[in-house]
DNA sequence: GGTCACACAGTTTTT
DNA sequence: CTGTGTGACC
């Protein structure tokens, strides 16, 4: 343990150490947050003697625990194999679990459904109907999220009602109680239930709450910064009787409060424990001093949350580059000339240390035509998830009417499926039941059985080069499937962990393939490249144009544009274009504030080598 | 029950 | 420009 912390530096040491009581860690970008993370858990265990039964570390990703829960079990080395591995996941996951365990004492199923975003949709359509309000009234979309946010405020139907105000959250206050009744019919869970339901089983059954509390006595928290109010909660709740919480967080990169994230939690807990010891991690290893004096500068310009100023021991580094382009293409093209030029005076720089960041989907496309027509390969991050494509939740459908009976959105997309199969499934269902097949047979023979009996696989062609990626997808739900041999454990599981299975398969395979990577400025969150590129710097897309007249959608796209800026190690370059099509539209639009934020010097060094025909364009 | 044409809207995204 | 969703029609 000694030769790990004399890796450290003193504020790093100093986190580790401190073990009692309730913890801040402000751990700036790049500054070995997860290392100290990892580490606190180690000196719990080895030298304090906790045991990783009474540890928790909840996370922001599945990923991200996944990353951790590895870290530590290959530290503790050959004596992993003395303890029981601590409790690692996300709050989704930890509370999934206890659900499952400790529901039924609010009458939660033991077998309930976790419903995705699409299903949620669904059942508010459902609800809507049910209520004869026409989907041109509301938005179903609108109204889940209307949904979605009360219940992250921990706000009831009834509570609800007594404040709706206007047509929209009118029509809301009873949408709401209804997609609650549904939900309740069919078994099912939203992401956001299984937090609220968790706290409601807390409240109502102290002795249970009890449990927990005594089970963890030292609870690790993540990414503090995008917790939501039912996840404060929870921490809160958990944390009440040992006290022992450490929340690691950062205010500048609080970017999801669009799905609730409040980054005042990380203030309020503050408030909560005012003897709470706050340990800040400044010391960068990743950026050179010039990115990091960039990113401050723009993240100077907020004012409602301190920002950390971090210092690095690295080279002050290249100047960051800032470049004009006449157009979208001729944006991607002038980046590809920097890209060939930085690896011809670097033979070290390969494709993998690339990357190219923008603010929504609806770019990448540009790029990847830019890229495939000079044939340079790259990987595009995101796009639809596994569990969303058609012929996975087709299956799921089967599995999960099987399972329940009670998910009449499954029921409803078997249907669409065909009626001659809608009739074979029927009949497999009903021998599914007279032969008792959910407690006899595993998940992988009743996957297999429905394939068989519905002949779902005859719908599409091997040969057909867009069905053989969708076969390609229910071979590896198989092979999930083995895994789980009981049917709610992989249904609920399939649905909560379902990122694991994509991006480590894609990132395993050589580690990093030799290509360049295209993402959002989101899920770069967490990652670093030697070589970054921000494109669309422009007023109206990055900061987005609905957040460019409020204050606070503003502050959350300059947090976004401070984790850009932190991904890169050595060169960083910012674009925008004169012209852009954008929607099918040809804009003008204008450079984005970001820019003009950076520090003077960067921008008055860039903007002289830039053309002055267009003079009014800044 | 399936296909085609037209209207329409259009961040970010994990759980 | 594109993907989605609806309504008409076979």
């Amino acid at each position: 343990m000694d030769t790990i912390l004399n890796k450290m530096n003193d504020e790093q040491k100093k986190a580790i150490l401190a073990t009692e009581g309730p913890i801040i860690v402000l751990a700036g970008a790049g500054s070995g947050k997860t290392r100290v993370l990892v580490h606190k858990v180690l000196y719990l265990i080895q030298e304090k003697e906790v045991s990783p039964h009474n540890i928790v570390m909840l996370t922001f990703t599945n990923k991200a625990a996944g990353e951790m829960k590895e870290r530590i079990m290959n530290a503790l080395g050959e004596n992993a194999m003395r303890y029981s591995p601590p409790t690692v996941g996300t709050f989704h996951s930890l509370c999934a679990k206890i659900l499952r365990v400790d529901g039924d004492a609010i009458g939660i199923s033991n077998k309930y459904l976790i419903y995705d975003s699409s299903d949620q949709q669904q059942t508010v359509k459902d609800a809507m109907n049910l209520l004869s309000i026409p989907i041109k009234d509301a938005k179903p979309r609108s109204i889940l999220s209307a949904i979605s946010q009360n219940k992250n405020q921990l706000i009831d139907p009834v509570s609800y009602a007594s404040f709706a105000r206007g047509r929209f959250q009118e029509i809301v206050s009873r949408v709401y109680p209804l997609y609650q009744q549904l939900m309740k019919d069919r078994d099912a869970l939203d992401f956001d239930d299984l937090l609220l339901e968790t706290i409601r089983l807390f409240r109502t059954h102290p002795e249970i709450l009890k449990k927990y509390q005594e089970q963890f006595q030292y609870i690790l928290i993540d990414e503090y910064q995008d917790t939501n109010h039912a996840q404060y909660e929870l921490s809160r709740m958990l944390s009440e009787k040992h006290k022992n919480i450490c929340i690691v967080g950062d205010f500048s990169q609080s970017i999801y409060s669009f799905r609730g994230a409040d980054f005042r939690n990380l203030k309020k807990f503050q408030e909560d424990f005012p003897k709470a010891q706050v340990f800040p991690l400044s010391q960068n290893y990743r950026s050179t001093q010039n990115i990091l004096n960039a990113a401050y500068s723009v993240i100077s310009h907020n004012t409602s949350h301190p920002v950390l100023n971090l210092w690095t021991e690295n080279p002050e580094g290249e100047d960051l580059r800032i470049l004009q382009a006449e157009n979208e293409h001729h944006e991607v093209d002038q980046i590809i000339r920097l890209i060939h030029e930085a690896m011809d005076k670097n033979p070290d720089l390969t494709y993998a240390d690339i990357a190219i960041l923008y603010r929504m989907n609806a770019q990448s496309r540009t790029i990847e035509e830019v890229l495939l027509h000079h044939g340079i390969p790259y990987v595009l991050v995101g796009g639809l998830r596994f569990y969303e494509r058609k012929e996975i939740k087709d299956v799921l459908s089967y599995l999960s009417y099987l399972a329940t009976q009670k998910d009449s959105v499954a029921l409803k997309r078997i249907e669409k499926l065909g009626k001659k199969r809608l009739s074979y499934f029927f009949e497999y269902l009903t021998e599914f039941d007279e032969r008792g097949y959910y407690e006899t047979k595993s998940t992988i023979d009743i996957l297999d059985d429905v394939l068989r009996k519905t002949q779902y696989i005859e719908m599409y062609d091997e040969r057909d080069p867009e069905d053989a990626p969708r076969l390609e997808n229910i071979r590896e739900l198989r092979s999930v499937a083995l895994e789980f041999p009981n049917l709610t454990d992989f249904l609920q599981n399939v649905s909560l962990v379902e990122q694991e299975y994509r991006s480590d398969k894609s990132m395993q395979k050589s580690s990093r393939p030799n290509a360049i990577t295209l993402m959002t400025l989101h899920a770069a969150k967490g990652l670093e490249f030697s070589m970054v590129f921000m494109i669309g710097m422009e007023e109206g897309l990055f900061p987005h144009s609905q957040a460019l007249f409020d204050t606070t959608e503003l502050e959350e796209e300059r947090r976004l544009c401070y984790v850009g800026i932190t991904r890169a190690k050595t060169k960083l370059t910012l674009t925008f274009a004169k012209r852009r099509l954008f929607f099918g539209q040809r804009l003008t639009p204008t450079v984005s504030r970001f820019i003009m934020e950076l520090p003077t010097r960067v921008v008055e060094k860039n903007l002289k080598n830039m053309p002055t025909s267009d003079p009014d364009f800044f």
